[in-house]
DNA sequence: ATAAAAACAGGATGATCGACCTGTTAGGAA
DNA sequence: TTCCTAACAGGTCGATCATCCTGTTTTTAT
């Protein structure tokens, strides 16, 4: 006898309709199951038993697993992007800064947590862009709407003569590239070396190209 | 009726064994399959059909799936990664050489074949490091014999003055971070674009490190 | 109030997965 | 030659996969 079936009794047999409550359980256990175990990996049934939803209740929401996979992007992915990288860049004093910071923050938490599940969106990225020419589509513009944020911030900071002599928007694609790269390496030894390695190198290329640090 | 029942009639009933063949041409479909498609997207039946193996000659050289993506990760993956970034190192006159013509060499062999499937150990790491402790080892492995080489070549330059300021450990492994994110870019992408520009940054970070280039 | 639609329950479906089975043949050792 | 084992053939197995079905209840619209 499940949760549901007890409080049905309890309350004389009334079912409670919340299709944003079950929908947002269904998301958020996918989201988690996909980053740790990866997309292909994770069936249909362990979610709903992650989330305590039946059959009908999942086809209702998500007829396909292509659906919620595109619902987890767009939803969870794309909003860890924005928190862990974008909002930072737009109260910190300069790019370098920012960056720095952002890696220190997920050095420790990896530290703490003790293992490497990866980065979310490079996650998805390799185990999606494969088949799906639409999911790859906006895992694209997660990676798009990541570049631009970043893009930006270095020219402003070229505007305001705090940097000079770079590229920005390759400079941001190295940052990226090398954040993402420095996890996936991360990740298949369990070990956070590589990211301290990479903000280190990050922060003195960095640093040259900026005034007084 | 398939091509060595058609053989075996014609020659009068004769069988050959070839195990060495065989297994060869299970690990190349595998190899390829994994690559292209991912590990855990391939199914074991496609890959008989690939190589054009019964169930029966599969199960003896493989026992397992895992046996096989071990195999090809040993056989395939490390000897690529060999080939396309280590042996470069030996001939070439510095390590910023070196790295810039195997990027150019890569971007220009992805352009002609027109679409981006991933760098083969990275595409093998994300899909396979989640639960298999001993899979994630052999994976680790190879990314450690490609830094190694790396990291020695850049020690190597040290000695010989032709570099200075620079630390031979945390450089190599962003030299292999941004190689490997920004291939993940362009297969999330499908455009060569990230890795033109992580060339181009890392050969002006590394122009600075070495004198009159 | 009543009809329509959305939200959910619980189970069934065929397909495909990886693994394994028994039997047969080739090839080398004795 | 005899024998034994590795090499292979071809099929089967239960499990699990994603999807879809019918039926019931809740909510909304009119």
């Amino acid at each position: 006898m499940c949760e549901q079936d007890q409080l049905r009794t309890m309350t004389e047999n009334k079912r409670i309709n919340d299709p944003e409550g079950v929908r947002r359980r269904i998301v958020d256990a996918a989201y988690d199951a996909f980053v740790t175990q990866g997309y292909l990996a994770t069936g249909m049934l362990e979610l709903r038993e992650r989330a305590s939803v039946s059959g009908g209740a999942m086809a209702h929401h998500f007829p396909a697993k292509r659906d919620l996979g595109l619902a987890v992007i767009r939803d969870r992915v794309s909003e860890a992007v924005r928190q862990t990288w974008i909002e930072p860049l737009r109260t910190c004093a300069d790019a370098p800064t920012a960056i720095d910071s952002i890696f220190e923050s997920i050095i420790d938490e990896l530290t703490d947590k003790g293992r490497v599940s990866g980065c979310p969106l490079n996650n998805m990225a390799m185990d999606v862009s494969h088949h799906d020419a639409e999911m790859r589509e906006v895992v694209s513009a997660v990676f798009v709407a990541w570049h631009e944020a970043l893009s930006a911030k270095f020219e402003r900071d070229l505007e305001e003569k705090q940097a000079s002599g770079l590229d920005p928007h390759s400079v941001a694609t190295l940052v990226i590239a090398a954040y993402s790269g420095a996890m996936a390496m991360a990740k298949a030894r369990q070990d956070v070396g590589p990211l301290i390695e990479c903000r280190a190198e990050l922060a003195t290329l960095l640093t040259a190209k900026y005034r007084r640090r």
